[in-house]
DNA sequence: TAGTGGTCTAGACCACTCC
DNA sequence: GAGTGGTCTAGACCACTAA
């Protein structure tokens, strides 16, 4: 120990864990590696599990490890970068192949999406729940918003309320003139359904992407993405060349 | 209960705990007030501290709470909104005011940043520090490496070292031609300077955004700015209409 | 069924803020 | 010095996965 310092500043345990184990994953692990389990780490190290545990959940939010209940810790591979930009204004499912619609149904927005809609909470939105899969996993679930009064040809149409139905909704949207979009991300923890299709616990941090759609001088839909925090590194690539030919 | 159902899926008690604190704070108390301490909370729910805590700090993390040592559990104002859109594309330091400049050092980048620069993990950068300031409050820490070969003509400059090396730096790369750049959010934990320069302790749950400023075909600088989680919403304010400029 | 991570408990002590 | 949140312990049991 040749550079401690008379440990005027003690370091909690599980922070001086966190990077002996990180620096061991860098040097002693490969991607996927499965570590050995919390009790057996927590005696090597002369902890408690809790105190372990600590340590093992800030790198799990550091995307460095991975945590399965019934199987183990492994590591886990870079976190993959996951385009989010506004490339061109377009309306959400028009030219990505990277989101799969679910299902679709009616309903009264919450509160916090109704006061983005300049809506009423009792106003009826279509509410469009898709899934956006990228290298093979599931990295974001997303529930968009279109007041009826967006879309108003669809009330003639007959009811699926399926996938089909949200394919329809998409479609009826994309007629519309985008004029603009703006967008937020804000972290936030998973929701039991969004967890539920994500395949994390619910709670687990996420980052909540919310988008306005501009149409005609209002907001014609909105947007609510989480991706996972651990897996994804949203990207927004805005480089340079020329961005609008307005 | 009408509604409970056999209870088949049982709910973690930390998660029913979140869910009714979540809805007291919205109906019970208002922004700024504080709550009764943790032992009495526990002890009014019936649960050990520990569990509590569990539910407190998804309310942290969700920007609902707000948790200071020594002081107490307060409610937490709205999060605010900080606007990070590329608007046009600008140097760092060129518009804005949020931005104060904190010091400058000359050192060798870490591995990930040398990546991002293209170049070897030996050449020396400017590491410019800056701060950001919204609404009295310090909301992200930044790092902005130039590499030396980005600036060539600062090697002539004198050397304060301080806050005037700094700014020298920004006025030294405004001078050039900005081709573009792109950008990244992913989430992070704070290390322990930053934490300290945004008044959290170390490991607070931080918004990371990675920029790489573009110019003449290569990587001419690139910025780390560590955003409050639990304060912040980013804010990407693509609202097509050329910026207004009512 | 064995082994994993997830939840929970009831304590203890520490670091910090404020009076 | 009194009171707060932060850290830590040593247990226990539960939910899940895979053999």
């Amino acid at each position: 120990m040749g550079t401690t310092q008379l440990e005027s500043v003690p370091e909690p345990k599980y922070w001086h864990l966190k990077t002996v184990i990180s620096e061991a994953l860098d040097s002693d692990f490969a991607v996927g590696e499965i570590l050995p389990n919390e009790r057996e780490l927590a005696a090597r190290f002369g902890v408690a599990r809790a105190t372990l545990r600590q340590a093992l959940e800030q790198l799990e939010l550091e995307g460095r490890l991975q945590r399965r209940r019934g199987v183990g810790t492994t590591v886990a591979p870079p976190r993959m970068g996951v385009d989010v930009s506004t490339t061109q204004h377009q309306w959400p499912g028009t030219g990505e192949e990277s989101w799969q619609s679910v299902d679709c149904a009616v309903a009264t927005p919450p509160a916090a999406v109704a006061r983005l809609l300049d809506a009423d909470t009792d106003e009826t939105v279509h509410v469009v729940r898709r899934l956006r899969v990228s290298g093979g996993q599931p990295v974001a679930a997303e529930l968009l918003y279109v007041p009826a009064s967006s879309v108003p040809e669809l009330s003639a149409i007959e009811n699926p309320s399926g996938p089909g139905r949200a394919r329809a909704v998409l479609r009826e949207l994309q007629r519309r003139v985008l004029d603009g979009q703006d967008r937020a991300v804000e972290l936030g923890s998973a929701r039991a359904d969004d967890a539920k299709e994500l395949d994390r616990l619910p709670g687990a941090p996420v980052l909540v992407v919310t988008t306005r759609y501009l149409s005609e001088g209002r907001t014609a839909a909105v947007s609510v993405a989480t991706y996972r925090a651990d897996t994804c590194r949203l990207t927004f690539g805005d480089s340079g060349d020329l961005v609008m030919a307005s």
